[in-house]
DNA sequence: CATGGGATTGACT
DNA sequence: GTCAATCCCATGC
């Protein structure tokens, strides 16, 4: 079977895990800058490293939006991170961009990240958002028609294979591999050391 | 109303 | 390798 739909509208119409695999190969734009995503994170309320594992409250209503809207939240009082909300109205569901591979823009990155090399723009959630100027601002926005664009695979460019793993930086759930990488890429926010790809 | 804790990053030892 | 910055929000008194 087949079907015609662009490959970004398919992954928001996934249960969060599958969808969180489905974006890795994603696009990203907004402010004149766009990127590749290269990895991701899947987070749901049925387990406690989620914020909407506590239920709906002012700072996760966000999470139980219907599917393809931004959820950005402040981190370590920080940086914005940006995630792709998934699953159907009602229920908490994100997929957290991790890193970009820099595809247009790149000189308007460098300037926002104050960083010349190519993998100092993307390779991390807040690094990410910093490069893109995505804010607290565009919480809650969709992605498909919003400031913020969600967009299918550059034409031509090679499915990425996927590593799984734990996620990063969390203190619960630690056990589910629900992070996922394009293999090889040097973009991402942890690169793995020389010689442990096959 | 006070408190504690981060889905991180960059600077420094 | 360690560690501070910094602020929003969930929780508890």
């Amino acid at each position: 079977m087949s079907d015609a739909r662009e490959h970004h509208l398919r992954a928001l119409e996934l249960p969060v895990v599958e969808a969180a695999r489905a974006l890795v190969g994603c696009t990203i734009a907004h402010a004149d800058s766009s990127g590749v995503i290269v990895e991701t994170e899947a987070y749901h309320e049925i387990e406690p490293a989620c914020h909407a594992f506590v239920g709906i409250t002012q700072r996760t209503k966000t999470l139980f939006a219907p599917p393809g809207i931004a959820y950005v939240y402040r981190s370590y009082g920080i940086h914005a991170l940006l995630n792709v909300v998934v699953e159907r109205e009602g229920v908490g569901a994100a997929v957290l961009i991790r890193a970009l591979e820099p595809l247009t823009g790149v000189q308007r990155m460098r300037e926002r990240r104050g960083r010349e090399r190519l993998t100092d723009l993307c390779s991390g959630p807040g690094k990410l958002t910093q490069a893109l100027a995505i804010g607290l601002e565009l919480n809650a926005t969709p992605l498909l028609g919003g400031p913020v664009a969600l967009g299918p695979p550059p034409r031509g460019r090679e499915e990425p294979r996927l590593i799984d793993g734990p996620r990063i930086g969390i203190t619960r759930a630690v056990e589910l591999p629900w992070r996922f990488c394009a293999a090889g890429n040097r973009h991402v926010s942890r690169p793995w050391p020389p010689g442990l790809l096959d």
